[in-house]
DNA sequence: ATCGATACTGACAATCTTGTCAACAGAGCC
DNA sequence: GGCTCTGTTGACAAGATTGTCAGTATCGAT
């Protein structure tokens, strides 16, 4: 055993990989918890156990850190969203059970605040966001909406319905991953998550029998 | 005229209400554009024309000047929704002309990204919001909801149904008030106001028919 | 073992932020 | 005109935060 002083720790020294990606967890409890101006280099090289300067030497600058954050936490969310939407044809679920996953995805784990943050922080006037997640869903939903109308001799749903659809489904769920405490505590009502669960059950149904696609 | 150095303006004074006002405005403006961390005194001061410590004393330190500004912002909000929501027996108006006003209050004029900081700000846990708008709300729809049935000869809607009607309208006029941009982006569509209009119109019907309070 | 690459650190610098304070000046009042 | 009240200011203090830099320590390769 080398001889070693009394207060100094063994320095470890992690994979660049293992590192960025401790100090993005700790960024990111940090961001969801305060938001963006809650990103402080000191803090968070504090949580992880490293010095400040550790964390510039990985992202370079505090907004190479920030830039890091928003892309892992955007293509996270896409690929859960992507995981949950595009699982349903193969078991025997519901559109109920399917519109559900989607409302948990987007409301647990912070997704619906890291976005918020995101969107909030742009101007109003500039989304400049490439994705068409949302497109992609349209597509996909207005295709089965013809279908089952279709099969039932319904006359086939205007594709604005269907686009209306999904932007009703995406601003509820968003909005309610955001202010759901906001909202039961303003009805009157604590907010536990058996409540939760019924209003996005509700919902759900609400959502399915104006979309006409069932099962 | 009495004599003047050059570069000196001739200092201002105001009466104490004015320059509060003043002050609150150009802090309204940062906040909504780039959240809680953007009013910074020196910016605000300069934005008013005013030196950093006058702000100081009127509202004592930035924490008392955050305070004030969020209770203004949630006087004005309670007062414009209570004016809106109150208004409708009166006139001629359907009940979707009703919703799409409540829509337009909740997603213009930033009320939406207000809320949004207010509520981010706190950690997910803790809403700490007192007010009962929405119960009051609740209560109104239900008591119309319950006349309106009778007078069909239907069956009485449930509480639990009002209430979620109520979240569901409200979680989704925030989240679109906060993310229609980002929606219509997704949706591979420009965000010009005919089709923020259409989609309100979309919803209120929705609502409404779902509401069973027609006209 | 030793050697190179690099994850990491401590100390320091530069900048920005809120907040204090003594003094200044405009408005109403006598 | 003079007086008081208070809105307002410039200078300064204290602290926090990002970023730089030279040097150290650890791991993998040879």
């Amino acid at each position: 055993m080398a001889v070693r002083r009394a207060g100094r720790r063994r320095r470890v020294r992690r994979s660049a990989e293992e590192a960025q990606r401790l100090i993005l967890d700790a960024a990111e409890k940090r961001l969801r918890e305060g938001g963006p101006e809650a990103i402080r280099l000191q803090e968070i090289a504090r949580d992880v156990g490293i010095s400040h300067p550790a964390i510039l030497h990985h992202f370079a600058s505090r907004d190479g850190l920030t830039q890091a954050l928003e892309h892992r936490a955007m293509r996270r969310l896409e690929a859960e969203l992507v995981e949950v939407l595009s699982s349903q044809p193969a078991r025997g679920e519901t559109a109920v059970d399917v519109i559900e996953r989607a409302f948990a995805t987007l409301g647990d784990a912070g997704h619906a605040r890291m976005l918020a943050w995101r969107v909030l922080q742009a101007a109003p006037a500039e989304p400049k966001v490439d994705q068409t997640l949302l497109r992609a869903l349209a597509d996909l939903l207005h295709a089965r909406r013809a279908e089952a109308a279709q099969a039932d001799w319904r006359v086939s749903p205007s594709r604005q319905d269907t686009e209306f659809i999904v932007r009703l489904a995406a601003a509820a769920m968003l909005g309610d991953g955001i202010f759901a405490p906001f909202l039961d505590a303003s009805l009157g009502r604590a907010s536990d998550p058996a409540r939760q669960r019924r209003f996005r059950e509700w919902f759900a149904r609400l959502l399915a029998a104006h979309t006409g696609v069932e099962s």
